[in-house]
DNA sequence: GTCTATATCTTGATAGAC
DNA sequence: GTCTATCAAGATATAGAC
């Protein structure tokens, strides 16, 4: 049995919220998801959502964020880099929750502008900067971007476009067939 | 001086609006981008773009598209395809009007559900099938997934999302350094 | 052909009863 | 804490005057 004082029955309420909303951004973007069909898959009413989160921009900043990494791609090697970002961003779309916060974000960095400010400045730019400090020779931001590049490429087709062939692939396939992919830009020669 | 008569009077309606849509579209993605906004940026009234497209997402569907290929991925040779799918995705970005329509196309490709569905069946999956056609060896259909994968992901790292390092780069680095990371999925040797 | 006026709907957000 | 009722704003789309 759930006890139901108040603070267990706010708290049970919230973690609804949070997931009812975690689905639908990731299934459909910002825009798209709406205060209502947030309460209604959470099966609470939609002022409730209001009480908790103040606001749609509220509710979608507590809900979209890139997860921790997983990889510790600071604390990788040159040589372990592609594999180590690999399996973080694949490891991520398997981990659940996880999967609906990134996808979240990821979703609606096109068109969402404080979206698109956090996938550049917070996600892209800090993880390019970490991948830069382990290259060497020339054009070492260039080549640490078009890594990121890269990278988001592959989770956008993979987990949010769904092409086929992509989507349908083992996570070992992808993993084996990309590393030696990104290891050209880690290390060129 | 512009001829007044009904026909030159509607054509010039008519391009207003979608050069408008266009890049509003590209802009802000199709939730964002209003019958009201188009019309104000064309210097017409909104009723006419009802007129003229009859709803929202026909004027879309009269905007959002992906340019003819430029660089014949279909005639290229395993040798060529890296470098011309790369002429070929900068070049449409570096071409007026090119540009707007694809950029609208790829803004909204995650939210809008026609988008998505032209962006993977009829951009991702007919190009991933021309240069499935050119690869030998195995896994050629993943490889080719991945190809597309990381070039929907240079483009929208480049132009939508505008990630410094990548937007700021020039044209003949980009594909420099992308070209061999292509060649590693078209021939693994 | 073009525009005025408006119908209709949906949204985020608020006020207040219980 | 939760829900009913509603507001105000903004959207697409339509009808009809000129």
């Amino acid at each position: 049995m759930t006890t139901d004082s108040r603070d267990s029955r706010r708290q049970r309420t919230e973690s609804a919220i949070l997931e009812a909303a975690g689905e639908l951004f990731a299934e459909t973007g910002y825009e798209r998801t709406t205060i209502r069909t947030v309460a209604a898959r959470a099966g609470i009413d939609p002022a409730l959502v209001m009480q908790h989160f103040g606001s749609k921009e509220g509710l979608f900043a507590a809900v979209a964020r890139w997860p921790d990494d997983h990889s510790r791609v600071l604390d990788a090697s040159v040589e372990t880099l592609p594999r180590a970002a690999l399996e973080d961003l694949l490891g991520t779309f398997e981990a659940h929750g996880e999967r609906e916060a990134a996808a979240a974000l990821m979703r609606s960095c096109l068109t969402h502008p404080t979206a698109t400010a956090v996938m550049r400045d917070e996600v892209m730019c800090e993880r390019t900067a970490a991948v830069e400090a382990l290259l060497d020779g020339q054009d070492v931001e260039l080549r640490a971007a078009l890594f990121g590049a890269c990278m988001i490429g592959l989770g956008m087709a993979r987990y949010l476009i769904e092409l086929p062939a992509l989507a349908a692939a083992s996570h070992e396939d992808v993993v084996r067939l990309m590393e030696p992919v990104l290891r050209q830009l880690v290390d060129p020669a």
